[in-house]
DNA sequence: CATCCACAGGAAAACGCGGTTG
DNA sequence: CAACCGCGTTTTCCTGTGGATG
C-alpha cells in the first residue's frame, strides 16, 4: 500500500522534473488579454505604442482630437478596421492620453468606453452608455421603460459643460436596429444636456455607411480614418513583447516569431490570431522539446487548423452531419467525383439507418452548399453537358482528419 | 443547331413551435 | 382552450443553365 504511494509520489516529482526543465511559459497571463489586470493591461499597450506601432493611426486620430484642447469642438469620427487590427485597443489609449493632457491644461475632457462587442438592444446599449457614463448603475434585464434608461443618461451628464468622448465599439451591432441608438446619441441627448459630445464609432464592416440612415449619416459632420491591418512588421513587434512577458526568451528561436507574424499578416493581419498561434506553438514547445523553432510554430499551425474544423463538425446539425459523413464515405469508397445525386442517395439511406426523416433533395442541396461556404467539402459546379449539371463534391481536408471525425460519433 | 439531361437555385406555400390573445 | 400570430425551416413548384450529343 505505502509503497505504491511512494512510487505514484515518485511519478509526481519526476513529471513536475521534467515538465519544469521544458518550462517555456513563465507566465501564460500575458498570452491571454481577458486575464490581465487592468492596469497591466495598460502597461503592456503603453509599451506597444512605444514601440512605434499604430504610429499612422495614431496620429489621424490624435490630428482629430487635438483641436478641442484650444476648445473648438472636434466633429464626430467614424474608423474603420478589421478585426485585430487594434481600434478598441489604440483608441483607450489615446484617449487616456489625452484626458491627462486635457486635464493638465484645464480643458474638460472625459471619455467613455461602450462595449456593444457583443449584439445588444437598443435598450441594452443605452444601459452600456449608461454605466460607462456612472459606474453605480447597474446592468439591467429588462422591465424598466427605454426613457428611464435615458434619462440616466442625461442624469449623470447634467452640470458637466466640458467635452464628452463616447467611444462605442462595433457601433453597428445594435438589434434590431443601429440607427435608433445614434438618433439618440446625436440628436435627442445633445438638446437636454450641455456637455459637448464627440461620437467615436469603431466598426470592422466597410459598408457601414450604406446601412444607416442618410438622415443620420448627415447630422454625423463625420471624419473617416481607416485602420490598415496590421504587417508583418508590427505583429513581429507586438510578439516580440509578448515572448518578454510571457516566455522564457532564452528557448524562442526569432525565425519561429518571424513565422508566426507572416502565417498571420498573410491570413488577416489579425494580431489576436498571432498571439494564438504563438501561444499554440508555446504549448507545442512544452510538450516536445522546450525549444519554439520553426517546426514548432508549423505543427501549431495545423493543429490549429485541425481543432478548427474539428469545432465546425461538433456544431453541425444532425442533418447537416449526416450529409457531411454521406459526402465522405463515398469519397472514401469510390475515388472519383461524387455528384448530388449520388450523394444524397447515400444520405438517404444513412437518414433511414438512423431513423431520420429524410429531407428533400432540394434542401440537401442548400445543405451541400453549407457545407462547402465553411470548407469542409468542395462542391464546384460542372456541367456535363448533355448529362446535366451537378456539383462535383470532393473532400477539402485531410485523410486522418476524417477518420477521427468519423469515428467518435459512430 | 436544337435538344435534353440532371441538377441549381428562386419564389411561394406549408409546416412547426413557442408565445399571445380573446 | 381554440384561434391566432411571428418567425424560421422545409417542401413544393418552378424556371434556368451549359455543353455533349445526335
Amino acid at each position: 500500500m505505502s509503497k505504491r504511494a511512494d512510487t505514484t509520489e515518485f511519478l509526481i516529482e519526476s513529471v513536475r522534473n521534467s515538465r519544469k526543465k521544458r518550462l517555456l511559459v513563465l507566465n501564460p497571463d500575458y498570452l491571454d488579454d481577458e486575464k490581465l489586470p487592468e492596469h497591466e493591461r495598460a502597461a503592456v499597450l503603453k509599451e506597444i505604442f512605444n514601440r512605434n506601432i499604430r504610429e499612422k493611426q495614431i496620429g489621424r486620430v490624435i490630428a482629430h482630437l487635438t483641436p478641442l484642447l484650444d476648445g473648438f469642438h472636434p466633429a464626430s469620427v467614424l474608423i474603420f478596421g478589421p478585426t485585430g487590427s487594434g481600434k478598441t485597443v489604440t483608441l483607450i489609449h489615446v484617449l487616456s492620453t489625452f484626458q491627462r493632457v486635457a486635464e493638465r491644461s484645464g480643458v474638460g475632457f472625459r471619455y467613455c468606453y461602450v462595449d456593444l462587442t457583443s449584439p445588444k438592444t437598443f435598450f441594452g446599449a443605452l444601459n452600456e452608455v449608461a454605466m460607462g457614463l456612472d459606474a453605480s448603475v447597474r446592468r439591467y434585464r429588462k422591465g424598466i421603460p427605454v426613457e428611464y434608461m435615458q434619462d440616466t443618461i442625461v442624469g449623470a451628464l447634467r452640470g458637466y459643460n466640458g467635452f464628452l468622448c463616447l467611444l462605442i465599439d462595433e457601433a453597428d451591432n445594435v438589434r434590431p436596429n443601429p440607427d435608433s441608438l445614434l438618433t439618440f446619441l446625436l440628436k435627442t441627448l445633445p438638446r437636454k444636456v450641455s456637455s459637448r459630445l464627440i461620437l467615436i464609432l469603431l466598426t470592422n464592416r466597410m459598408d457601414w455607411e450604406a446601412r444607416v440612415d442618410p438622415r443620420i449619416l448627415s447630422f454625423l459632420k463625420k471624419t473617416d480614418i481607416l485602420f490598415e491591418p496590421y504587417d508583418a512588421l508590427d505583429l513581429l513587434e507586438i510578439l516580440k513583447l509578448r515572448v518578454e512577458k510571457a516566455l522564457d526568451t532564452s528557448r524562442v528561436d526569432v525565425g519561429a516569431l518571424r513565422k508566426v507574424a507572416a502565417y498571420a499578416s498573410r491570413e488577416t493581419g489579425d494580431a489576436r490570431k498571432a498571439v494564438e498561434l504563438l501561444t499554440k506553438a508555446a504549448r507545442v514547445a512544452e510538450e516536445s522539446s522546450g525549444w519554439l523553432g520553426e517546426v514548432e510554430v508549423d505543427v501549431a499551425e495545423q493543429r490549429l487548423e485541425v481543432d478548427k474544423t474539428e469545432a465546425l463538425v461538433q456544431a453541425l446539425a444532425v442533418q447537416q452531419l449526416l450529409a457531411f459523413k454521406a459526402c465522405y464515405s463515398l469519397l472514401s469508397r469510390t475515388h472519383k467525383k461524387v455528384s448530388t445525386g449520388q450523394a444524397y442517395e447515400v444520405y438517404a439511406r444513412m437518414c433511414d439507418a438512423e431513423g431520420l426523416r429524410v429531407l428533400t433533395q432540394r434542401r440537401f442541396s442548400d445543405i451541400l452548399s453549407f457545407l462547402d461556404l465553411y470548407g469542409l467539402i468542395n462542391a464546384r459546379l460542372v456541367s456535363k453537358g448533355r448529362y446535366g449539371s451537378t456539383r462535383e463534391i470532393s473532400g477539402s481536408l485531410a485523410q486522418e482528419i476524417v477518420e477521427r471525425l468519423m469515428r467518435p460519433a459512430r
